[in-house]
DNA sequence: AATAATTTTAAACAATCATTTAAAATATTT
DNA sequence: AAATATTTTAAATGATTGTTTAAAATTATT
């Protein structure tokens, strides 16, 4: 044994998650997690009563794993721009240890009739974005340009986390390794700011 | 019939285009696409010889109408702001005809080992981006900021592409209905350009 | 130590999967 | 019109799916 006596249904959630980031839901079986989990699938089914109920678990916790430390952020009490840096770059690191995340989070959400989008649905009540408010009071004051902020929201998220879901056609197209992709996305954080701050404080 | 009698192999092609889509490769059964389009089990492997080869042929022509686009555009002799411009403004339109394309071509190049990394690396045999060509000249002229355009080429496609990849969750964020989404993915057409080049005109 | 509760195992379950078969129906060629 | 080739159908194939069963092994309780 690896890690000094794991629990059973600790084993599985872990293996159920390295599996179903990789395949998805649909290229998932129960042996698969059966067998990356170092057990069988009656136990996968003893401790989660069924594929689907496990494959939620993981999925609300991935949702959150990748929302929350955005929305913690946003609603942190900092000036814009250390507020800018700080996000881009404590994204960037969980990305970097996930790289898988937000690909399965975000594909298993694809389709409007997705059971996620329901799943998700219930959770996610509008928390005021503190960051939209903060960017309002910004512009009022004369210190950047008044435009739809929510633009700026997906803008910065945009371009955290898109690098991450087609990882892959751009190690292709720029011819990258591992290292070297990741290497780019450490640049990123200065990049990104950077490009934010500079629209933000030069008028239309 | 809608189609005046639209030939069988055409049929299934596109029910399974629709499908795959919709659900991927994984989520997809063969019975799905007879069902969808309107045939049967048996004439989806006799025209296709099999699911596999249904969908590689399916994933090939939705990578390239994903790339090829852009790829021409970038190409394209127009200078510099005309070029982003319409580059934004092309790929919003394909995507707004086409909103799961992305996540579909994405999803299933998720994983390094994904059979349909291999099948892409081939063909996709390094063109020569002119549009970073064209962004070095400028940046020896003066007449943007020298960085790496590395950045420039994955922040436009990052802030492009990635709303899409995320529809399900911006609307839900954001509180909007699907027109409303498209309304904020056509006032990206303006908001993405300005971005760009307000940063890339003004100095470090 | 005996009993009860929990965990693990191996085997089986029915349902569904992709694919194939072979006969029927249709279209094409001679 | 007869013969041939192509397309379509319905049914069956064996493999794989998620899930369940019931007995065995282990752990906890009395």
């Amino acid at each position: 044994m690896s890690k000094i006596d794991q629990s059973t249904d600790l084993k599985i959630k872990e293996a159920a998650k390295r599996v179903f980031l990789e395949k998805g839901f649909g290229g998932t079986t129960t042996r698969d997690i059966a067998e990356h989990s170092d057990t069988n699938i009656a136990l996968v089914n003893y401790y989660f009563r069924s594929k689907e109920k496990l494959f939620q678990e993981i999925f609300l916790e991935s949702f959150a794993e990748t929302f929350t430390p955005i929305t913690r952020i946003l609603n942190d009490d900092l000036p814009l721009e250390a507020k800018i840096y700080k996000l881009v770059d404590n994204m960037t690191e969980l990305l970097k240890r996930d790289p898988l995340l937000p690909m399965f989070v975000f594909s298993e959400m694809r389709s409007e009739n997705s059971k996620m989008c329901d799943l998700v649905e219930g959770l996610h009540k509008q928390e005021g974005n503190a960051f939209i408010t903060q960017l309002e009071a910004e512009a009022a004051k004369g210190n950047i340009r008044k435009i739809d902020f929510d633009q700026i929201d997906i803008s910065i998220m945009s371009m955290v986390i898109f690098p991450f879901l087609s990882m892959n056609v751009i190690k292709l197209k720029k011819n990258l390794t591992t290292a070297e992709f990741y290497k780019l996305m450490d640049d990123r954080k200065k990049h990104i700011p950077e490009m934010i701050l500079t629209y933000l404080r030069h008028p239309g």
